[in-house]
DNA sequence: ATTAGGG
DNA sequence: CCCTAAT
């Protein structure tokens, strides 16, 4: 710019050091905004297997637990080292999973969350069989993908110019999606195995419907499936101004207390966090909130189940608030009532009980797993959004977990004492009768994605998406690219913003367009720069606390290194923020932070040999430049200093 | 909110 | 990339 050289550009191109504060007052406001942006940029999708599906306006999970990275497997197993030592807070999460699944003879009362998470999860678990079928339960519901957008006969990238309809979007997306369940045809037959036979004839569930409508509220109606009717429901919907890009989770913690206040349909709640600023505060919950151990309720099941189709779902499952419902009993007093017809339909119509003889009869009334934590771009597409869950749900149940039987609390580890050994025989201990999930311990549970897998793979695969694939040229082991898409926001592009797309992928400088054949790379870095798109991870944070997701891992491309040298010629090296906004501008995820520890490391490698480099190698040009600028300005600031050093000395 | 550095 | 201290 003119008046930018006139004013200051020193010889090497290089810009006159600013006063130190001078430059950036004017700008103050319009950066925060950005940083917003930045949080938004990559939605975090929170999903306890409790089928809440939650949103984070933000970016975090590490590269280490990225799926898509180029070693899957490495991080897999990376994460799943937490998961074991983090074991114990596991089962603290409260991912409130209550669900039902008709065929498996699980309902909810309390919480009128469906989730295929559950349903797969009950049906490993009770059928202990292989993946296919949790799978298949999984992918069912996220498969259905009439419901998840109602309103549009085609399902397009979940996408839009303004965050706040992604946001939205996303929320009635992922409420369709906990709310309604598919039975997969493979679980059906594994309906008997659930119960435990009943005297003569076992209690046989009626074939329910292909897609069972798990109570919920349809919002079919309201696009923005956030807004509520009001009343007490406020308090746990997430509002309107969601738009807000940090839209906050809610969930477990929330959900689970707001559970008994719920009216008919709600499963879903989320609040927005207006002090959101710093992603970590995301992730923090009410440590209280959290701890409730991972079980699951079991009915004493005096009758059958059945036909409490629809039925069961919306008005059993939700209708009734109960008082009783505390955060630690897990609600089981209250859904031990439903079970007994105290509360909902579905019990009263049931056959009255009888205990005919020595078999007790159980009922699992509601699961909770461990949360999954899923970070996926805005970008991306329903499909990939159904692979990530697949994976996410698929990983927890290949063998990760295994069921532990609780009476009153306390663990019953011994396994072969018999349920009259246990007192469980009893019909008042059934009540303190509860199960868990737990993850395994003694064995590594299966990596998120790994050979074992071969479903994983094969969902990967053939997804047929809605997306755009960068090169078809390029093959690459990674997930898939799903923020292939244009700029979400299309730059003002005045000056130079080098790097504007959130997906680097495609920076646009210039130049880049044409140059591809020279630049061959560039084809490579494509899918690199969108493999952590889709990450996903099951979330096994660490201890105590706060599941704090480390940022996906994002290489810079070689474009996005030479915007940066550019800028750091220009504008020195203590200035990031500028830098951030003179060339990153439009990189939602590259935070001036980001930029100097780039900066830090590109000076690194520039004096390194390159033999010793690694990664996408970086044109000896650029870190030549690196060396230059760097020496330049470190030179600047050592001027500057002295020069004030003096200042002070001869004001003293 | 930014910067600067160590990890 | 994360985390912190210091601005």
């Amino acid at each position: 710019m003119v008046l930018q050289n006139r004013l200051g550009y020193g010889f090497n191109g290089y810009q006159v050091p600013p006063t130190p504060r001078a430059t950036r007052s004017p700008r103050r406001g319009s950066i925060r905004k950005k940083v917003d942006d930045n949080q938004m940029c990559a939605f975090d999708l929170l999903a306890t297997v409790a089928g809440k599906l939650l949103l984070e306006g933000q970016v975090s999970p590490s590269s280490s637990n990225t799926l898509t990275g180029k070693e899957p497997c490495a991080v897999a197993k990376d994460s799943i080292k937490k998961e074991q030592l983090d074991y114990d807070s596991a089962l603290k999460v409260p991912s409130n999973l209550v669900s039902r699944a008709p065929d498996l003879h699980f309902s909810t009362k309390e919480f009128p969350v469906a989730h295929i998470d559950d349903c797969s999860i009950l049906a490993s678990v009770i059928t202990s069989s292989d993946c296919s079928e949790k799978i298949g339960c999984a992918e069912k519901l996220v498969n259905d993908e009439s419901k998840i957008q109602p309103g549009s006969s085609k399902v397009e990238p979940l996408r839009a110019r303004n965050a706040s309809n992604v946001t939205k979007a996303y929320m009635c997306t992922l409420d369709k999606l906990a709310v309604r369940y598919r039975k997969p045809p493979a679980l059906i037959s594994q309906e008997n195995c659930v119960k435990v036979p009943l005297g003569t004839g076992h209690v046989s569930f009626p074939a329910y419907q292909d897609v069972v409508n798990i109570a919920v509220r349809d919002d079919d109606e309201n696009s923005s499936g956030c807004t509520q009717p009001s009343t007490t429901k406020t308090a746990f919907r997430p509002s309107p101004r969601i738009g807000d890009r940090r839209i906050r989770k809610i969930l477990a913690s929330k959900f689970w207390k707001a559970a008994p206040k719920l009216k008919d349909g709600e499963y879903f709640t989320a609040e927005t966090k207006p002090g959101y600023h710093n992603r970590k505060n995301c992730y923090k919950r009410k440590r209280s909130l959290r701890d409730y151990p991972l079980k699951k309720r079991i009915l004493y099941d005096g009758r059958s189940l059945s036909n409490s189709d629809g039925g069961i779902t919306s008005e059993g499952i939700s209708s009734s608030p109960r008082k009783g419902f505390s955060c630690d009993a897990s609600g089981s007093g209250a859904t031990l009532h439903g079970a007994f017809g105290t509360t909902s339909g579905v019990a009263s119509r049931h056959t009255p009980f009888q205990s005919r003889d020595s078999h007790v009869k159980l009922r699992i009334r509601s699961f909770k797993v461990p949360e999954l934590f899923i970070e996926i771009p805005e970008t991306a597409t329903v499909g990939s959004l159904k692979r990530n869950v697949m994976e996410a749900v698929n990983a927890i149940l290949g063998g990760g977990l295994r069921v532990g039987v609780l009476l009153q609390g306390k663990k019953i580890r011994d396994d072969n004492k018999t349920l009259l050994q246990t007192g469980l025989a009893h019909d008042n201990k059934l009540d303190a009768l509860g199960f868990s999930l737990e993850p395994t311990v003694s064995q590594a549970p299966p990596p998120l994605c790994n050979e074992d897998h071969p479903l994983l793979l094969s969902c990967n695969a053939p997804q047929p998406l809605t997306r755009y694939p960068p090169a078809p040229s390029v093959v690459h082991n990674i997930v898939e690219q799903s923020a292939a898409d244009a700029l979400p926001d299309p730059p003002l592009t005045s000056v130079g913003s080098f790097v504007e797309s959130d997906h680097d992928s495609a920076p646009s400088p210039p130049d880049m367009s044409d140059k591809s054949p020279m630049d061959s790379r560039a084809l490579v870095t494509i899918p690199e720069m969108d493999a952590e798109a889709l990450a996903v991870v099951p979330m096994r944070k660490s201890k105590r606390s706060e599941a704090v997701q480390r940022r996906i891992r994002r290489p810079f491309s070689v474009s996005e290194v030479e915007a940066l040298v550019h800028a750091v010629e220009k504008l020195g090296t203590g200035r990031w923020r500028d830098v951030k906004l003179l060339a990153f501008d439009n990189a939602k995820h590259r935070t001036y932070v980001d930029l100097k520890d780039k900066w830090k490391t590109l000076v690194h490698t520039a004096r390194i040999s390159p033999q010793q480099r690694r990664g996408e190698p970086v044109p000896q040009v650029l870190l030549d430049r690196v060396l230059d600028a760097h020496a330049y300005w470190s030179q600047q600031q050592a001027k500057q200093q002295l020069k004030q050093q003096s200042d002070t000395c001869l004001l003293l």
